[in-house]
DNA sequence: CTTTCTATTGTTACGATATAACATTAATGC
DNA sequence: GCATTAATGTTATATCGTAACAATAGAAAG
């Protein structure tokens, strides 16, 4: 797949951490690679996301890389959201795709986009609350 | 239950539309009432959410009255958002529901939010279609 | 009824998120 | 080369949201 430099330079930081990023901590981070303004940013990951490539998290204004094997195939993503690592857990369930299809159906109302975020406290925070 | 006045006349204006609203639609729409500031707004928003009142439609960073009954029970809403008509439709699926308390009860994640926004064409406007 | 406490409101200033508009440069195909 | 398209750079500005502090109104206790 084919990038542009600000392109793989987003998609290189976002790849190494599970933590939903926002656009300006993205530039902050990228500053010593050149990158100066926001638009810089945002095109590239307008363009990872046609892709694809990176989801944004709608509910904190952030963005994560996909991290599912068929990432590109536009499948419903999941995302748990724990408030205490900050972590972003993606992944797909076919209940839930099935569920939201037959929604969709019953309705008459085609979906361009399935958007599924539940924030919380993840299991392993849990353990290691004091 | 009772309200503030600001709190009152947001709530009363978005109780006349199923078109989800920006802070700052309101702040506009309700400057004849004398609101002159973004925080006025946010406040009573704010209040009215945690009241269950209102919802936040997280993917267009804007508001819709709650059109539940069983509205202020926190139960996991799911929108449809039609972009050609900008009408948010609000209901409750409890297959949807069954399935996202199995995903969390899987990962041993406590959820305190579930967010579902579908966005698309509606039924309606897919007959009126030219 | 007045004092006290709390909730609500008002106002200014600012921070955070995102895009419009236009200029420039690089890559691709002929 | 030359034309065409994609990617980049830059400035300015729009949009969304909150911090901090002052003022006011309502309810509860004396």
């Amino acid at each position: 797949m084919q990038m542009g430099r600000n392109e793989d330079l987003v998609y290189q930081l976002l790849t190494e951490t599970s933590t939903p990023m926002s656009a300006y901590d993205i530039l902050d981070a990228l500053r010593p690679e050149g990158l100066r303004a926001p638009l810089q940013v945002y095109r590239a990951l307008t363009k990872l996301i046609d892709k694809g490539a990176v989801h944004r998290i709608e509910s904190i204004n952030a963005f994560v890389a996909c991290s599912q094997h068929d990432c590109g195939s536009h499948a419903t993503s999941i995302f748990m959201l724990c408030t205490e690592c900050d972590t972003a857990h993606e992944f797909s369930d076919p209940a839930l795709a099935t569920a939201m299809d037959g929604l969709c159906g019953d309705r008459d109302f085609s979906a361009t986009r399935k958007l599924v975020e539940i924030t919380g406290i993840c299991g392993r925070c849990k353990q290691t609350a004091n």
